[in-house]
DNA sequence: CCCAAATTGAGAATGGTTTTCAATTAGTGT
DNA sequence: ACACTAATTGAAAACCATTCTCAATTTGGG
């Protein structure tokens, strides 16, 4: 999806919930699309200096809400937030131990396809119904080893 | 690894770290044991009714500071703790999106060998070096569906 | 171009978690 | 057993990321 793509999908989820897509949203939505991954709170007001942090924090709920954007908790005390996979693509997660920062990385189709079977299977073992998964590789990132 | 393994094994670890093991880190990790996944302060008080909240939460860090227990943050306010999988055995999470609540699972040796391929060749592609990974499926337990 | 409703921004409030500090407990040498 | 010292505990205060409040501003519809 290109960026003009994203945001038209996300006007439309909006207007589906009598939202609206204000200038400080569009400016939202562009700084997500910026990181290689999900972003912090501090990360996106320091992209984008116009925005205020209490909007922020507001409008990434109300994104949420409208299943524009996805929260992720990682190890430290900071939650992320990213553009949800059906703006993007499926993926996951490479979580540095030492600087904390998260980047994106996606499995070739066929391991996922493999991969996404197995959960299925295993999750119905245990009475379970999978509607996601997330897949999280800890570890030291190019930088900081 | 019995349960008395277990408590030899973190006695080791706190003794390596100059801790004691008291007996209120005792019935902790014996908590944590009981609990079918990762366990939140809530749980843990209400397994326990000796163990006070504020010794709780500082006995927890110790412990994940020894490499006892480790720390896991799922999609509600509430942090969960487990023993570390050298304790128990490597396994993944079960997160009920209605209830919230967090039940372990494994996979299959083979998938897991070749999930665990996966992962590091994918890693090493990024320039990452993987330590450790995370999968948690989210979706309906059996008691919310 | 009004008007009613939605949104914004700054600061106050919230609540899970961490810290403080005096009281208690446990380990060490005698 | 007995002190002595340091670690641990419990209750309450402090912390801080996040949420809420409310007056001011902006938006879209008639």
């Amino acid at each position: 999806m290109t960026a003009i793509d994203i945001d038209d999908e996300v006007a439309e989820l909006l207007q589906k919930a009598d939202q609206r897509y204000t200038s400080g949203r569009k400016r939202l939505v562009s700084a997500l699309q910026q990181g290689g991954g999900p972003l912090t709170i501090t990360q996106i007001v320091a992209l984008d200096k116009d925005l205020r942090q209490s909007s922020v924090y507001r409008n990434l709920t109300v994104l949420e809400d409208v299943g524009a954007v996805t929260r992720i908790n990682t190890r430290d005390d900071f939650a992320r937030y990213e553009l949800t996979e059906d703006l993007t693509e499926h993926h996951h997660h490479l979580i540095c131990t030492e600087c904390g920062d998260v980047t994106d990385f996606s499995f070739k189709d066929e391991i996922e396809a493999s991969l996404d079977a197995a959960m299925h299977q295993a999750g119905a073992a245990s009475g379970f119904t999978v509607t996601a998964h997330q897949l999280d590789l800890v570890g030291t990132c190019a930088n900081c080893s």
